[in-house]
DNA sequence: GAACCGTGGGA
DNA sequence: TTCCCAAGGTT
């Protein structure tokens, strides 16, 4: 049953084409298909929606319109361009790789599958995106999107990811690939997976392939792909300060690896069991800072959702006391004393940034 | 193989 | 509010 019988797996592949030459949405990385364009949006777009993408894009072509401008940026001012879009090491990644991109392939991206998986950051899915959309090289990808339509096509019982439905999607994907129209083919599983084929709620009666869709046939569409189950979230409370002497706010810079790696944040940390979050910031200001802080009041609170916590910030302004302590930070790549107005200049995770306003918010009511 | 790495939008 | 998860890669 999970085996396709469908002896004429060319046709999928053509009215795919046919469908989505006439109803693909207008793109910015759809319009020349540089090379370095397409690698950029493909990056981008790993684990994002096009709607988040496309903003960051259009603003990141307009800073770094090639490799060679992107190469000889900081690392700073990338990740003050890709600030909000999480998952930061794309970003840092993206750097490393346009400057491997000069120093071995004189700035030009590379057209074949060992030269681009040697970049940080394009792995199978990305090699294969950059092969055919750019260069229309033949060959099929398998993304979250084509993951989902074959399993319905295919009406595949077991799940996607598991070593047997990935032998099975990349076979039907293989299948119906039409020679000579991969940059086209492969979009429209994609763009069928994300404007049609949706994880919930799929429009089926707007399906090109519907005709030919098992899971359709046998009712099981909301079933397919088979899903496994998600682990729990973890709840957190964390407090953090904005830590302010001679008219400057002290930031810090995360170390390299993990979470938020090379963004700046406020000093702060999570609150133990049983720790009321100003206990637990004036702790972690001694532990973190050597500094002891006095607070001075609440910002306020903000809840945010990461992919495995969920986090409730309590924020606080705070001075030294007594003033004029030194600060010796421990556990951070680089800090810094800055103005108010020099936050701008330094990418912070969105909650942080949130913050921020919410702190410019409150200064401009109070003067 | 499994854990880790963010965020915002929609239902 | 709470839950889902989206054009994946690295370790």
């Amino acid at each position: 049953m999970c085996h396709s019988q469908d002896r004429t797996p060319s046709e999928v592949g053509r009215d795919l084409v046919q469908w989505f030459l006439e109803n693909q949405r207008d793109l910015p990385w759809r319009r020349d298909y540089s090379p370095y364009g397409v690698w950029v949006s493909e990056i981008m777009l790993q684990q994002t929606q096009v709607a988040a993408v496309v903003p960051y894009y259009l603003r990141w072509m307009k800073r770094f319109p090639d490799v060679p401008s992107l190469a000889a940026a900081t690392e700073d001012e990338v990740l003050l361009y890709w600030e909000g879009l999480g998952y930061y090491s794309r970003a840092r990644n993206l750097l490393k790789a346009a400057r491997l991109v000069m120093e071995r392939f004189g700035g030009r991206v590379p057209d074949t599958e060992a030269d681009l998986r040697v970049l940080p950051g394009v792995g199978p899915y990305t090699a294969s995106a950059i092969l055919s959309l750019a260069y229309n090289r033949d060959v099929p990808v398998v993304d979250g999107n084509v993951e989902r339509v074959a399993a319905r096509l295919l009406d595949l019982d077991v799940s996607a990811k598991s070593p047997e439905g990935r032998r099975e999607v990349l076979r039907a994907a293989t299948q119906w690939l039409v020679p000579g129209k991969a940059r086209f083919y492969n979009q429209a599983l994609m763009e069928l997976g994300a404007v049609i084929c949706t994880p919930a709620h799929p429009k089926c009666l707007a399906c090109p392939v519907a005709a030919r869709c098992l899971a359709l046939r046998h009712g099981t569409v909301e079933n397919r792909p088979v899903r496994s189950p998600r682990p729990r979230w973890e709840e957190l409370r964390v407090a953090i300060g904005v830590l302010r002497e001679n008219g400057k706010i002290y930031i810090q810079k995360r170390p390299e690896g993990g979470l938020f790696a090379g963004l700046w944040e406020f000093p702060g940390g999570k609150a133990l069991e049983a720790e009321t979050p100003r206990v637990a910031l004036v702790r972690e200001m001694e532990e973190e800072l050597g500094v002891r802080v006095k607070i001075v009041d609440k910002i306020g609170v903000v809840r945010h959702a990461y992919t495995r916590f969920r986090v409730t910030l309590h924020a606080y302004r705070c001075v030294p006391d007594p003033p004029g302590q030194i600060v010796r930070p421990r556990a951070c790549a680089a800090w810094k004393w800055v103005r108010p107005s020099e936050l701008d200049l330094f990418a912070f995770p969105a909650a942080n940034r949130r913050l921020i306003q919410a702190l410019r918010k409150a200064a401009d009511a109070g003067s």
